[in-house]
RNA sequence: GGGCGGUUAGCUCAGUGGUAGAGCACUUCGUUCACACCGAAGGGGUCACAGGUUCAAAUCCUGUACCGCCCA
């Protein structure tokens, strides 16, 4: 039953292209519906429909592939489940500015039209991503796909929101918050972060109204000082004993303003006295929210100043302060500028600084909700992977803040709040609903504002699922097993849809999160399209397909924080893949009158590789199991290259051409191939497959997709066969050392050679491994070059090919190495404390080792001076 | 300021207490015989630094330096 060629070389290409399309068509990607197996579920993060395949989603993705695919094997339903997310701001700066493009103008279309636009949009081009995670052989289930804003999923979203309207858990209020001028909107906290940069401060006198004296403030916003209420200090600060309650006039406005105590102000700082611009800053908000302040605007949604600034009216933020400050200057109040460092806060959209602005927003309050979510990961019902992010996550919702989660956009949920005549606010499904709830009183609009993003995705574990209907899905697949993600979104996402399933579903939305590293540029940098320093994944798939470029990722992932992507790495697994394919390739060259059967009596060095086997086995099940990619990676790796091909596959060369021993041969590489392409099938599923269909394996199973993890390998254990074989492949070393130090380093030349002492029957392995015309026991009694190894002697005949001095040098050499390596051990050994408190096996080990040294030395020596003689 | 991670061969990284490892790169040798995307043999390391615990430390503890990330 031989079987047809493959090509010498693997072409990713040629392959990847057809096993998607049979794997779906197979049905594999749904779970089965049986209830006799336990289920394993995945919600993937939902990428945004603005999305284009990136190398972090060539992480995040494959990870939870090569999970669900272990899980698959190790006899689970497995749920991958897909989908997208609608970002509101991304996608609605997106078609904004693709109407832009085309001459029109957003604002003017009106929400309807725009919206109409945007979904034709999402219609077109809003699904790229999704048709490159199938390139990635990403095995989810595309019969269940969600999306953030389909019908069902809205309805989870607006009911979710009504009710924690209705227990008071969501309210309307004016605030300080994160103003994005750029985008016009409303950013959370957390979607913003700080850079330092360079700025000034500047030293502003403010007279007292009296006329006697000043007071001067320290600010780096001086074009916020049209709306200064106050100047406050710290009541004990002993400088303005007895001026708090005084009238200040504010310089370019004469507007009286006045002096008050407050403890904010840190009287270490500058003067110590601070300007109160409370609709501009969260801190002054505070101060004026404690002494009833009056709380003007001077900026608009812009960052423009406002029509009520006078001659600053219409500027811009930074260019009022220029000319504030200049204007200051003129009229001699300014008193200095230093050089100060500022923690600007960005907002992570737009790049832009955010405004912190007073307006009326939407918040959730927190603290009540992460109780619960706190609690899930205190007492293990939730695990971090790696256990360090615990901390992050804890750290985050013990000083958790009010959520806002309304944004001045179209494209999202919009707020399900509709007002009444009298301005009641009712939360309802529709303006029917609302009307209904309403009674008398008219409804007159809804809410203008979105949902933020993160409100909807913190729902996706359950809504995905069919909540709030009680579906089959539901109760099947929820609590999730396994969610992946980036650690940038612990508190962003993690830990909201912790709160929001543990309140809603009623228990924790997925028992293990893993967080896979950040994925860097060769020398440590971000990758960012912005920067240039991107690696397009696709283009990598394209040299050298998408089960190399999965293994040079998840070959790397580990507890690590991050990656670091070089083509170099891509080659290790490019050559790997190429390796697979070339071993595979051998076995069908040789399967000549192979019939299946297992035969009866295995040689040693079948029971070894069959016992190496059964350990990579157990050792990349536990791994794949404790979510550990990189473990499994690198010991299927070493497993394969360095014992089955640098080994079993050379050694199995002679043994196939004999009749008497080829059927084992077959048989165990048929094993070998069949347990290891199984196992490696997680990390690499287009390779595996394909190569798999070629196997003339017994029990054969549709696709290594679908076939069951290989427990059965661990019965081949064999720990005698694997001393015996070490041995083996160390004088085998040793002697194709000692070829090299004569310069016989060419295996294709061979020699003879003899040795002395128990080869437990491996001298044909050395022999043909170490490229001996012959090998026999016994010493010879002509001259040789020799060395010692594993208690056996090897002895190459020169017959005057060497120089003698040489070899007495080399030797030496030897003699130097071994002397320092035994001083070593016998000063330890010489150790009382040594021998009495160390293990008895490792004092008993390195007794023999201390004996083999000797050995060594005696024979080297020896051998020196049969040469100087 | 606080937290987390890192520092091991020229480079990228494994290595949870018992003689320092891999890949790449380098040197020498070898292509009709699965694979040159390969094979064989080599060279190359004060495991950042300083203390400590231990019979024994890259590994555990304390501190320091530098790099990165997060929070304030």
């Amino acid at each position: 039953m031989a079987e047809p060629t493959l090509a010498p070389r693997y072409d990713a290409a040629s392959v990847e292209s057809k096993w998607y399309q049979c794997w779906e068509a197979a049905g594999l990607f749904r779970p089965e519906s049986s209830d006799e197996k336990p289920k394993f579920s995945i919600t993937i993060p939902p990428p945004n429909i603005t999305g284009t395949l990136h190398m972090g989603h060539s992480l995040c993705y494959p990870v939870q592939d090569a999970f669900g695919r272990f899980q698959r094997m190790m006899g689970k339903r497995v749920l991958i489940l897909p989908g997208q997310d609608h970002a509101g701001i991304a996608t609605q700066s997106v078609v904004s500015k693709l109407l832009k493009s085309e001459g029109k103008n957003p604002v003017e279309m009106g929400r309807e039209a725009f919206l109409e636009r945007t979904w034709q949009w999402r219609e077109e081009s809003g699904s790229t991503i999704l048709s490159q995670f199938k390139q990635l052989g990403c095995s989810f289930d595309w019969s269940r796909e969600r999306f953030t804003l389909d019908e069902k999923y809205v309805q989870a979203v607006l009911t979710v929101f009504i009710q924690w309207f209705e227990r008071d858990l969501i309210y309307r209020g004016m605030r300080v918050v994160n103003w994005d001028p750029v985008l016009q909107t409303s950013v959370s906290d957390i979607e913003t972060e700080r850079k330092l940069v360079r700025g000034k401060l500047y030293h502003v006198r403010y007279p007292f109204s009296d006329g006697s004296g000043e007071v001067i403030i320290a600010t780096t916003r001086p074009e916020t000082m049209l709306a200064d209420v106050a100047v406050a200090v710290n009541p004990s600060d002993r400088r303005y004993d007895g001026l708090i309650g005084k009238t200040l006039t504010l310089p370019l406005t004469g507007r009286e303003i006045p002096l008050i105590a407050d403890p904010y102000p840190d009287p270490e700082f500058g003067t110590g006295a601070v300007k109160i611009t409370p609709a501009h800053d969260p801190n002054d908000y505070e101060v004026g929210v404690r002494h009833n302040l009056p709380m003007p605007l001077v900026l608009d949604t812009r960052a423009k100043m406002t029509g009520d600034c006078g001659a600053y009216a219409g500027l811009d933020r930074y260019e009022a302060r220029k000319r504030i400050v200049e204007d200051l200057e003129a009229q001699g109040f300014l008193v200095k500028i230093e050089d100060h460092e500022i923690a600007l806060i960005i907002s992570q959209r737009s790049g832009e600084a955010v405004e912190p602005y007073l307006s009326e927003q939407w918040f959730v309050r927190q603290t009540a909700l992460a109780g619960p979510a706190i609690e899930a990961v205190r007492s293990g019902k939730i695990r971090f992977v790696p256990e360090r992010y615990e901390k992050v996550y804890l750290d985050w919702l013990e000083n958790i803040r009010d959520w806002c989660i309304s944004r001045q956009l179209w494209w999202g949920h919009r707020i399900p709040i509709y007002y009444t005549e009298s301005g009641t606010p009712i939360a309802a499904l529709s303006w029917e609903d609302a009307q209904q709830k309403a009674g008398e009183d008219k409804i007159v609009r809804q809410d203008d504002d979105v949902l933020d993003t993160w409100f909807s995705s913190g729902l996706w574990p359950f809504a995905t699922l069919g909540w709030p209907d009680q579906t089959s899905d539901l109760a099947e697949y929820y609590p999730t097993d396994l969610m992946v993600t980036a650690r940038d979104i612990i508190y962003l996402w993690v830990a909201r849809m912790v709160m929001m399933g543990l309140d809603f579903a009623g228990e924790i939305p997925f028992r293990d999160v893993y967080i896979h590293a950040t994925v860097l540029t060769e020398d440590g940098k971000r990758m960012s399209k912005s920067l240039g320093t991107g690696v397009d994944p696709r283009e990598t798939m394209e040299k050298i397909g998408a089960d190399a470029l999965r293994y040079t990722l998840l070959s790397q992932a580990g507890s690590n924080q991050e990656i670091r992507y070089s083509d170099r790495r891509t080659d290790d697994a490019r050559n790997f893949c190429n390796k697979i394919w070339n071993a595979t390739r051998f076995m069908l060259m040789n399967l000549e009158g192979y019939e299946g059967a297992k035969p009866s009596d295995l040689d040693i060095v079948d029971q070894w590789i069959l016992s190496r086997l059964a350990l990579a086995e157990s050792t990349a099940k536990r791994a794949y199991e404790g979510y550990d990619l990189q473990e499994a990676a690198s010991t299927l790796y070493r497993f394969f290259w360095f014992e089955l091909c640098d080994w079993y596959i050379e050694i199995s060369k002679p043994r196939l051409a004999d009749p008497t021993t080829r059927p084992i041969c077959q048989w165990v590489l048929v094993q070998c191939l069949d347990g290891f392409l199984k196992m490696m099938h997680p990390i690499m599923p287009f390779v595996t497959e394909e190569l798999y269909s070629h196997l003339p394996a017994s029990e054969k199973s549709p696709f290594v997709m679908s076939a069951p993890w290989p427990d059965h390998l661990s019965a081949g254990r064999n720990e005698a066969s694997e001393a015996t074989v070490e041995r083996w492949i160390a004088v085998t070393r040793a002697a194709r050392a000692l070829r090299a130090e004569i310069g016989l380093i060419d295996l294709k030349k061979t020699a003879a050679a003899y040795y002395e002492g128990d080869l437990a029957g491996g001298d044909l392995v050395v022999q043909s491994q170490a490229a001996f015309s012959q090998l026999t026991a016994g010493k010879p009694t002509m001259k040789c070059v020799s060395t010692t190894v594993e208690g056996v002697d090897l002895h190459i005949p020169i017959e005057g090919l060497i120089d003698p001095a040489q070899e007495v040098a080399r030797l030496e050499k030897e003699v130097e190495k071994l002397s320092a390596e035994r001083t070593k051990l016998a000063t330890r050994l010489e150790n009382p404390q040594f021998v009495e408190r160390a293990k008895p096996e490792i004092v008993e080990k390195e007794r023999e080792t201390l004996a083999d040294l000797d050995q060594r030395l005696e024979k080297a020596r020896e051998r020196i001076s049969l040469f100087q003689s």
